[in-house]
RNA sequence: CGGGCUGUGGCUCAGCUUGGUAGAGCGCUGCGUUCGGGACGCAGAGGCCGCGGGUUCAAAUCCCGCCAGCCCGACCA
């Protein structure tokens, strides 16, 4: 009945990508858009990964010396107004609460009490630097304070035209570091060991090849003297930034009054950072890894690393293969990869065999064991890995699957980040001339854009005015200025001399 | 905030031009047949046709108003 080369999701990342986005979001069941424009609805898988990215990171957030606390959801919009380049960033999407009681109207329908109103506008968090530095600010005296090494796990309001799930919504779940230190030394370290362990996280944990540098003026975090980043490369080659680490210099701290008595008895700004990343990687692996027939997850962060299916086809052999398949899961469990016991799930559901195997095809759990009567006589079972083609299967015995699975699963980590990192290479060129480069980011054909561009590597004057025309005329900005060495040369765009080259792409 | 479009079972939509008692596919429930596989048959549940007003013997359909959402711009971690 079905058509072998089918996919499960309709229509393919060829035919349009934006579209597959969508589709693999729901067929995977990770979230939906809710009633509330711009807010999702994330579903218990995905949930699931984004608790595990959560543990991974915060693992690392406390190796490294932070510890975790909570701040308000609301902001005196005072507090906003005090960083000016601050509020010019955010005043256009923020959420405004302005009174703190309903009533009925005249017209009979509730609506905010006019005799309720607030004195000052509560602003909901676009991000928290204002409010937890007010709280540094009480909390710091000494340099014998210092420094504060906080992590606040939450979520954050920003009113987005555009929102498409995960990637862009209104409400977004994240974490936000805000570091203050005696020295700007100690700050800038702060800020690149941060960046440094996103980056060990996107590669180890999300098989994200990232590369790592910094903000171009124009791109920075609004408030910051340097911006940090890691960006990625999704399948339709545009880029994802998956994580930033602020240096703030004393901006912040000189607003929100963060000061110490320092060794010299003198009085002196403490130095700031702040770094997030947020559910935007749920995105950025379901646009990396992701297939026709669905979500491909790392089994570092796959809820289900290996999910058994009984395979039953006659009514007299079921529970018989049922017991068989809880006491394989049972065996299972007690192996460990990653310093954790395997997650595995047993789908005992009294479905159609293929119904259930698709579903989890979709959800992109990275294993699947088919698990029936005559497997059971030979003391086998069907093995399909999520990373290679589903009819492709393999039949180790119990012991073999037992001793090899753990490895197993790191191969398929190890597989999608060498994947992902191909593809990146492949579609990052070197580009020396402006004909060259708006070749590289025009489609062939204007009336049905087809996939193209990548990472461009050119070379760049240094100037907001070379970076705003190509925004303006191309939609690519620059995404990164790439650490390590790289030659001077000469910018294609104005000719003037150029330090090194950085990465130009289009974005989302 | 400009320009375009759409509101009809859970979902995707047809019906509207030319008014006459609400339809399809998918999904859901039950029964049966299949089944190392996204299967099929039969039966069934489920709708204030966005909201309010008007015209008419009669409105999902025509007219007016309102509301909501989507797309394209503008804007944007």
């Amino acid at each position: 009945m079905s058509n072998p080369n089918q996919t499960a999701i309709t229509p393919t990342r060829e035919t349009d990508f934006p579209e597959w986005y969508q589709q693999v979001v729901k067929a995977a069941d990770l979230a939906e858009n809710s009633e509330i424009r711009g807010c999702m609805v994330i579903k218990p898988w995905g949930y699931g990964i984004w608790e595990l990215m959560q543990s991974g990171l915060d693992a690392m957030f406390k190796a490294t010396g932070h510890k975790n606390a909570y701040f308000p959801l609301f902001i005196p919009l005072s507090y906003l107004a005090k960083e000016a380049e601050h509020v010019e960033g955010f005043a256009k999407e923020c959420a405004v609460v302005t009174h703190h009681r309903l009533d009925t109207g005249p017209d009979g329908r509730l609506r905010p009490s006019p005799s309720a109103e607030l004195n000052e506008p509560l602003i909901v968090r676009p991000t928290s630097e204002t409010i937890i530095g007010a709280a540094y600010a009480r909390w710091v005296k000494s340099y014998r304070d210092l420094p504060i090494l906080i992590n606040q796990w939450a979520n954050v309001v920003r009113w987005e035209m555009r929102p498409r799930v995960f990637l862009r919504t209104a409400e977004f779940l994240w974490q936000e570091g805000h570091t203050a230190h005696e020295t700007e030394a100690e700050a800038i370290e702060e800020t690149e060991r941060m960046l440094a362990v996103y980056e060990t996280f996107a590669r180890d944990w999300l098989s994200l090849p990232v590369v790592a540098g910094r903000k171009s003026a124009s791109e920075r975090f609004p408030g910051a003297v340097e911006t940090l980043c890691i960006e990625t490369m999704v399948q339709d080659r545009k880029a994802i930034q998956a994580g930033t680490s602020h240096f703030l210099g004393q901006n912040f701290s000189r607003t929100s009054g963060i000061k110490f008595l320092g060794r010299d008895n003198s009085e002196q700004f403490a130095w700031t950072t702040s770094w997030g990343v947020s559910t935007r990687l749920i995105g950025a692996m379901i646009m990396t890894h992701g297939d026709d027939d669905g979500m491909v997850l790392p089994p570092r962060v796959a809820p289900v690393q290996v999910v058994l299916l009984p395979v039953t086809p006659k009514p007299d052999s079921r529970s018989s293969v049922l017991e068989a398949a809880e006491k394989l899961a049972a065996s299972l469990r007690a192996c460990r990869v990653w310093d954790e016991p395997l997650r595995i799930e047993v789908d005992a559901r009294d479905l159609g065999g293929g119904v259930k195997n698709w579903e989890w095809i979709k959800k992109g759990a990275p294993i699947r064991i088919e698990i029936g009567p005559r497997d059971i006589e030979k003391g086998t079972v069907a093995v399909s890995r999520r990373d290679r083609d589903h009819k492709n299967k393999s039949f180790p015995t119990i012991c073999e699957l037992t001793a090899g699975l753990p490895k197993l699963l790191e191969d398929i980590q190890a597989n999608l980040l060498s994947r992902a990192e191909t593809f990146r290479l492949e579609h990052t060129h070197q580009i020396d001339t402006e004909a060259d480069f708006r070749a590289f980011f025009t489609p062939q054909n204007p009336s049905k854009p087809k996939i193209h561009g990548g990472f461009a590597l050119a070379h760049w004057d240094g100037s907001s005015e070379t970076e705003a025309r190509i925004k303006e005329e191309l939609k690519v900005t620059i995404r990164c200025i790439p650490r390590g060495e790289f030659e001077p040369g000469t910018c294609p765009f104005s000719g003037k001399q150029s330090a090194c080259r950085v990465i130009w792409a289009k974005s989302y």
